[in-house]
DNA sequence: GGGAACAGGTTGTCAGACAACTATACCACT
DNA sequence: AGTGGTATAGTTGTCTGACAACCTGTTCCC
């Protein structure tokens, strides 16, 4: 994460719209600017991307307002990153439940999805991801013990296999093939995000592959409708 | 729309973003400011806002480098295509419903997607498309009158509007901005889909723009699971 | 060949000034 | 007393200029 004022007034920002009522007149940008310590064309660049994001209404000679106080993350999907780096770019408070980590042995579905054989050792890391004591996502990570051990996940690990594996840079990830589906919540992921059986959900199946083309993560994630807009451009051939 | 010159240029410098390749680099902040004819503080404030939309890719000292936003997806989603086309991409014969054609007016929601005066004409075009006698898709078009009016589909009409814009191609297209969302089933789509109420759907609703910017159709698909497989690569910022 | 220093160029941030806009207060007129 | 017009104070929107921090490429020295 980087360093700059920037980033630290943008989620210092987005907690505080975050936390006011909507229609909320903020302090004047000046006030704001010197609040938070950084120069108001600083502040400014950040409340341009909340503008953009719809989480404030600013009226010249008027002030700024909070706008809707539905916390959602939007994003394209075309650059890959892990929720939780979406979700602190949008000032949204999340919070890792409690990882579940296992030694497997892979089936058919997955020795094909990783390119492995069958039987091949696997690290499997699944995790609920919360806003507001509300569970919103359910991730899956499965990945070959090689890349990921059970034993790696011991020391400090902060919950997004993602970020871990982008942080180490070995093996150097490259890209994602996510397939996107519309689906009914099965019985093990209704009962992590505490939704009924059979209720609506937005899945993402990911293979992550390395440099050296090698699908290194197969990821499925799970995402409760109404706290999420993904969106991707199209264009005319 | 405003009259600021943020607001002219966001849109010039999102045209110019979204017809480079990705990796492209963008000339300097000074030069870019100059060219579009803005102070180099306003061209910063817009490039904040793509960045968060993940457009573009900014690193102090070396540039700022267009971002890959242009999926390459298995079944259609990187080009702009009609449902028609990735039916049959994805191997499915299909055919299509009767056209329900109707005369509206803009409401709130279909006034600000459309960038139109609420109470404005526009043509809504809802149509399913079925394989093995069975719907799989139901597809709602709305266009402004002056882009598309309703006694224009009387001759010949194929039942993509996308395709008939496209063959037309008056307005030129250049892209569309898609946001996927699963949801449960409307009444109204229940009825089309002859599903149930609150069965599972992925649902993407899409601006189509023209090559001057102007939204030009509004037009939600929805999807029955199990007949259309949907991908998108991320890449690795 | 490798490392350090330097130059040139870029983004990131700051400070200050002024334009354009809005809300409120005050005054004059009916 | 009520209404309309004007002035003032305060706000966002934009511009300008300067400098910090960073990056890349080149040159020089060991």
């Amino acid at each position: 994460m980087s360093h700059f004022p920037f980033r630290r007034v943008q989620s210092e920002l987005a907690e505080m719209i975050n936390s006011l009522p909507a229609e909320t007149r903020l302090p004047s940008e000046p006030t704001l600017a010197k609040q938070l310590g950084v120069s108001r064309a600083t502040l400014r660049e950040a409340m341009r991307s909340f503008e953009g994001q719809g989480m404030i209404r600013r009226r010249q000679g008027v002030g700024t307002f909070v706008v809707a106080k539905v916390p959602v993350l939007d994003t394209g999907l075309e650059a890959l990153e892990s929720i939780e780096t979406i979700a602190q770019r949008s000032g949204l408070t999340v919070r890792m439940g409690e990882l579940q980590v296992q030694q497997v042995a892979a089936d058919e579905g997955l020795a094909a999805v990783l390119n492995l054989k069958v039987g091949a050792d696997l690290t499997r890391v699944a995790r609920i991801i919360f806003t507001d004591h509300r569970p919103i996502a359910y991730l899956v990570d499965t990945l070959p013990m090689d890349i990921l051990a059970v034993d790696e996940l011991q020391s400090g690990f902060t919950g997004s296999v993602l970020d871990l594996l982008l942080r180490r840079g070995d093996p150097k990830l490259i890209q994602s093939r996510t397939e996107i589906k519309a689906i009914g919540a099965t019985s093990e992921v209704a009962r992590a995000l505490q939704i009924q059986r059979e209720d609506v959900l937005l899945q993402f199946a990911a293979q992550l592959y390395s440099e050296d083309s090698r699908v290194v993560d197969y990821s499925i994630s799970y995402f409760l409708p109404g706290y999420f807009r993904f969106h991707v451009v199209r264009r005319v051939g």
